[in-house]
DNA sequence: CGCGATATTGACCTGAGTCAATATACGTGG
DNA sequence: CCACGTATATTGACTCAGGTCAATATCGCG
């Protein structure tokens, strides 16, 4: 039924398992929380963080595990996820470059509530707790800065919170969809594209819901030449349509 | 078919509309954040912040207004809802004593995404957000504190989702009167007692799902004696088994 | 004591979950 | 570069938790 569809992934997609070194730098000072300062203080940061690549797949860290680092994504994408006991998953968020995750209270919960795995392939760099808290110790403005990033994620996780209880499936996968497409699209002339292997199933976990509603949801969105999909890959033709559904 | 049921609410009910002026230096040197420092800055810091009093269903601030205050609940309860389009409320949470709320950051979006309602007669104080940022660059041990606070309600937020995606309405609703009872219970011979004029409407809205279900979930437990309520305050009698049901 | 707001309960309905059979996309190896 | 095999996606049939609507009962206030 469905016509014969033009795969848009390039073979530009480079695996990134190391970090490109002189990227480090730029990375670094590219992060929202340390752009004010001085080069020559991120460079002595620079120096305390410790880069690491990972196979998509592979477990940053786990749920329970002694949460002692904080992470920024260097590069690839990471998520974050969930677990309940009957084994479903629930997917709390997908992070892009300069996002950081991990733990930054060493205070609180000494163990990381959620899990982080590679979605692709991804590299990192990561710094212990305690140096981190040293550094915002000693520049006020960064930690602004971050306290500045939480409360983003925080007004983020409640808007999830009051899409599950009041929106429907259908609304839910609607703005997943603009959300990712916001984070990770590229605008092309098929429309946004996310270049992501997000699988059915990821989508339902982000989302709230299971494979085959999501499916059954995209499959009636195809026909109506609102997106168009393949495996790894989803692009947004009506974004308008997406919008509307709120 | 219910027994007639003795009212556990005393007439110690003091509504406190005016903070008692003594209170406010013990309340702010109690704040987890202000916890560690100098009587003197603390008292220095005391003179920022502004006192007010609401009558029980006033609003405190409406979701879309210009957000620049930050708010500590000095006395009685103030909820914090989110509104859909079609009037179904969602309430994130429900604040006791010590706790914050408002704006931290005048950076990201200047203005509230959810709206403050007073519970109970409340008392707040208040402060503007730059001079509460001034604050915390001043005393950056401070802002670490805040920091912790908020991952731990970033935590929270994210349980919610969890369970909002993955647990029963059952579940959910027994998660929310433990909850509940952690924060504002008092263990008394009949349980543990939760003195709060919380309706089905607004339980079923911290719970995600409507007041008919809820109401059915709760005489439920009324009949096999896991709680006993009222209109104005609910006990729970077996706690264990509500903890069973995650 | 009586009234209005809130809660309870019943009857009914439907969105979305489950399970399972089939089809399709993409990676691999020939 | 094509063909095949496997993981993933699609789709249908069925079920049911929980939503909706509405009638009745209760609480607690004035």
């Amino acid at each position: 039924m469905t016509a014969r569809r033009e795969s848009p992934l390039g073979d530009d997609w480079i695996p990134t398992h190391q970090c490109n070194t002189e990227l480090r730098m730029e990375i670094l000072s590219d992060l929202p929380f340390f752009r004010p300062l001085a080069q020559e203080a991120i460079s002595r940061i620079n120096r305390q963080f410790v880069e690491r690549g990972y196979e998509a797949g592979d477990f940053i860290y786990m749920a329970g595990r002694k949460a002692q680092r904080l992470f920024v994504v260097a590069d690839g994408y990471v998520k974050l996820m969930r677990h309940t006991l009957r084994g479903k998953d629930v997917m709390l968020d997908i992070l892009a470059q300069g996002e950081f995750f991990g733990s930054i209270a060493s205070a609180n919960s000494d163990s990381y509530p959620e899990t982080a795995q590679a979605q692709t392939p991804v590299c990192t760099l990561s710094i212990s707790s305690s140096a981190f808290r040293a550094i915002l110790e000693e520049h006020p403005t960064t930690a602004l800065k971050v306290m500045d990033t939480m409360a983003a994620r925080l007004q983020e996780a409640q808007e999830m919170v009051r899409q599950l209880s009041a929106y429907s499936v259908e609304q839910r996968i609607a703005h997943v969809l603009l959300r990712l497409g916001n984070k990770a699209g590229e605008d092309r002339e098929m429309g946004r594209l996310i270049r992501l292997p997000l699988s059915r199933s990821d989508l339902a976990s982000l989302a709230g819901t299971t494979p085959a509603t999501t499916s059954r949801v995209m499959s009636a969105w195809q026909e109506q030449e609102v997106i168009q999909s393949g495996r790894k890959w989803i692009a947004i033709q009506d974004q308008a349509f997406l919008s509307s559904l709120e």
